[in-house]
DNA sequence: TTGTATGCGTTATCAG
DNA sequence: CTGATAACGCATACAA
């Protein structure tokens, strides 16, 4: 129905060639062209609501001006999925278009993605993981401008949260509010792997240093590397048991929500009682009451950065080799309602 | 660095010409190439690991094999990102790409998708809501196949949880299960306005039918159209206060966990003094404990099927007119263990 | 059976 | 200042 709208067209209504309508839609520098002949151009293009076709120009240029997004399995996360949401934000305010694939951890897939992507001329690809981990790539993609979101992989630039500053912050936090007996779940010798998690042991070194500045040490810890409301439950229990602290630090928002289960179930306040401290900021901190206070992993703005960065190495104003091999984005502490103030 | 191989590279190796080449690879019918020259061609592109460029093909053929995803804020949100998956994983299994775009909710930013799209000569367009409401779409895709996704747009085929059967199978697993004195939480006047919900409508009324089946009519009903914990807080509560109920039913996953939540602080049991049964299936509903029996928003499921419906329209092997203007998605029922069985 | 010529919509080069 | 002309990589009607 609605045929398209071509320079073909555009020059047969102006009566000048395609190729001048094409200078000036694309405002040229070095060829000068009277504004009168401009100023009509861009009026019957803007008449005939021209648009020009972007594989067209993609195959002359060689640029598509479109991404690509390859993920492990972010859109089925939840919460990490926002990094979707600010690479999409970013792509638009830049007029690119983005182009997704998810490999569900299968090396094909990813082989897959990879090779539909090139075969459709994306400029650069960024890819993104639901836990921040050591990960390999494929060489398929050589030559190609590639960000790493959430995760590392050897030889290219990474976007990850800033976990250790994160832990010094949660700490400091704690402290300001005048906490001095804490103890912590959710230590695990298993994290250290980078194949595991890149990030993990920064969150813990970040909490044991906020510790040690304070003059500080644990007064009970719990160990575990299932992340799950199961060991909330379980180390709530054991720290209960004991009794003589006033806060508690929770490797992430899971285990707090264990926690709130004992402490509901003993009849416990948080936080008159006890305060808690968590990770992550998902959907659930906010759910729970009092909701949990709790450092935000900043999956928005990870993305858009990631997308922003890839758009300057693209246009060759950015060079990964110039600066650090990883961007870090601050994690903000979110301030809610489970850690008590003794002043 | 690689140099992409390109029709001509395999014709100047083979000796052919780069249309023989062509119709090789696509194994034309009609023109029979003898077994031989087919055999050395094939050969020589698996040797140089011959891709053909999509865009030049889109360009010549008008068909790009690709399809765009635009939706209202499906990332962002907890559970309906599956459905992303869905449509990744249908386009994938048929080479197609997938371009995706977000507007949350600004007319403007539909329409730059829209047109960011159409300059890329996408096949055709699933637009993805994360509530299923009525909602209108711009003019400018005329002609072009279009699904719509947990949602409903007039004059476009929608795929839909099946949210009446839903309703339906909700109450009669809680009779099978000998439930008779039941409570309600969370019908309200403003969901039956086809701009809030489409189909919420549907799955009380799916309900209020199960329940007229068996003969029985709720016990106790709370009305509330802000479905959060807090309104399973204060339904409980006054539910609980009466106390002469064996289950309740929450409009959705989060009201439940309200519902947990009173449960918990009065000391009573789920499910031995109490059952729930609920919807959606958040993530929430397996991180309480017990886990909340639930019928699943089957999003993975509707993502895939509304790919597949609009590949078939694609190809012209069918038409939206053909059949219902909606595909009804069942909604399993995900057993766990918030409900008692009575027998 | 295979090769040649042409066009898809742009942009870039180079004359005029 | 502007307009032919070629080329990007592929597919196809037509000629050989």
């Amino acid at each position: 129905m609605n045929k398209r709208i071509t320079l073909a067209d555009i020059a047969a209504r102006t009566g000048f060639s395609a190729s001048t309508v094409s200078m000036v839609l694309n405002n040229r520098p070095g060829s000068r062209i009277p504004e009168a002949t401009a100023e009509r151009v861009r009026a019957i293009a803007e008449e005939l609501g021209y648009a020009p076709d972007r594989t067209a120009r993609g195959l002359r240029t060689g640029r598509s001006e479109a991404l690509g997004f390859i993920s492990d399995e972010v859109t089925i996360t939840r919460y990490a999925s926002a990094m979707v949401r600010g690479i999409l934000d970013a792509a638009e305010a830049c007029n690119h278009a983005v182009l997704m694939a998810e490999t569900d951890n299968h090396p094909r897939r990813l082989e897959n993605a990879i090779r539909l992507m090139r075969t459709r001329h994306i400029d650069g690809i960024i890819v993104g993981l639901m836990r921040a981990r050591q990960v390999d790539l494929p060489a398929g993609l050589g030559g190609l401008p590639v960000i790493i979101v959430n995760g590392k992989v050897d030889g290219y630039h990474a976007v990850l949260p800033d976990e250790y500053q994160a832990g010094l912050d949660a700490v400091n936090y704690l402290v300001a509010h005048g906490h001095r007996r804490i103890a912590f779940i959710g230590r695990a010798a298993v994290h250290l792997d980078p194949r595991v998690s890149w990030t993990i042991g920064r969150r813990i070194s970040g909490i044991d240093t906020g510790m040690a500045n304070a003059g500080l040490s644990f007064v009970h810890e719990v160990e575990g590397s299932d992340w799950e409301p199961e060991l909330g439950y379980r180390g709530a229990a054991e720290i209960f048991d004991r009794g003589d602290i006033t806060a508690i630090i929770t490797a992430n928002d899971r285990i707090a929500f264990g926690v709130y289960g004992v402490a509901q179930a003993r009849g416990l306040s948080i936080p008159d009682d006890m305060s808690v401290l968590s990770f992550d900021d998902e959907q659930l901190a906010s759910y729970v009451r009092p909701q949990v206070t709790t450092m935000r992993l900043p999956y928005l703005d990870m993305g858009q950065i990631a997308a922003e960065l890839l758009f300057k190495q693209i246009a060759g104003e950015w060079c990964p080799t110039d600066s650090a091999e990883e961007t870090l984005v601050r994690m903000p502490l979110v301030e809610r309602s489970s850690v008590a103030d003794l002043g």
